[in-house]
DNA sequence: AGCCAGGCTACCG
DNA sequence: CGGTAGCATGGC
């Protein structure tokens, strides 16, 4: 928590996800219906090792082709599918993901599904599916992403091999159950991680000692 | 030019 | 099982 209240007097309130375009920082009501739940789920998929400037741009021809809903994706040719989000990379399996998503979620009919049957998606590993629960549906699923546990470990929170659950059970075993407090806090993180751990500056000194000074004010 | 980006699956030993 | 090649485009 106190790493938590750092950051955010730091940084100030981030306001994932991005929904229509936009972020919308402060507001924890997004997603307020299944469109932007689905646009939610569409975008955690595109953006799997993928910046997501690149996914703006998917996910903007897919909404010009009104494809940003399961059964639009489902009656997708291949190849128009493909296209559209061609420039967020990984096409061809990002397809057959999408379509299996989209599958899974009319399937649905407005319930929320479990973190398991989530996983048995192909194309839904562990951050997907936590992304999807926390944002789309709004459920206490920390979100454990590579900056979150480059952070994690340069501040000696974790060990270096740590995997995705024992990461996610340090964070949610250490704070209040709260989907504010989980989306907001995984979104600060990113954020710091952007500027101190990410490219050449990855688990530098200079970036803990940043940490520290941000923690001291 | 070359590394990196908000991972996942399949396959290797 | 733990570890990793392959997937593809766009930004810097």
């Amino acid at each position: 928590m106190a790493i938590y209240e750092a950051l955010l007097k730091h940084y100030g309130p981030q306001g994932w996800w991005p929904v229509a375009g936009s972020y919308h920082p402060g507001d924890y009501g997004v997603p307020k219906n299944e469109e932007e739940a689905f646009e939610i789920i569409v975008g955690a998929v595109l953006t799997q090792n993928t910046a997501w400037t690149s996914v703006e741009r998917a996910l903007e021809n897919l909404r010009r082709i009104e494809a940003l809903n399961p059964c639009k994706i489902l009656a997708l040719s291949w190849d128009v599918l493909k296209s559209a989000i061609r420039p967020a990379g990984f096409f061809n399996q990002k397809a057959i993901y999408l379509r299996e998503v989209a599958l899974l979620f009319a399937g649905l009919k407005g319930r929320t599904p479990s973190r398991k049957e989530l996983m048995s998606v192909k194309g839904v590993g562990n951050e997907t599916a936590d992304s999807i629960l926390l944002y789309a549906y709004k459920r206490p699923e920390f979100v454990i992403d590579a900056y979150t546990k480059r952070i994690a470990t340069a501040l000696g929170l974790a060990a270096r091999g740590a995997g995705y659950m024992e990461l996610k059970d340090l964070f949610e075993s250490n704070l209040p159950r709260d989907v504010a407090l989980y989306q907001e806090y995984h979104a600060l993180l990113v954020e710091h991680a952007k500027r101190f751990y990410s490219g050449k500056a990855r688990e530098s000194s200079g970036a803990f000692v940043d940490f520290l000074r941000d923690l001291s004010y």
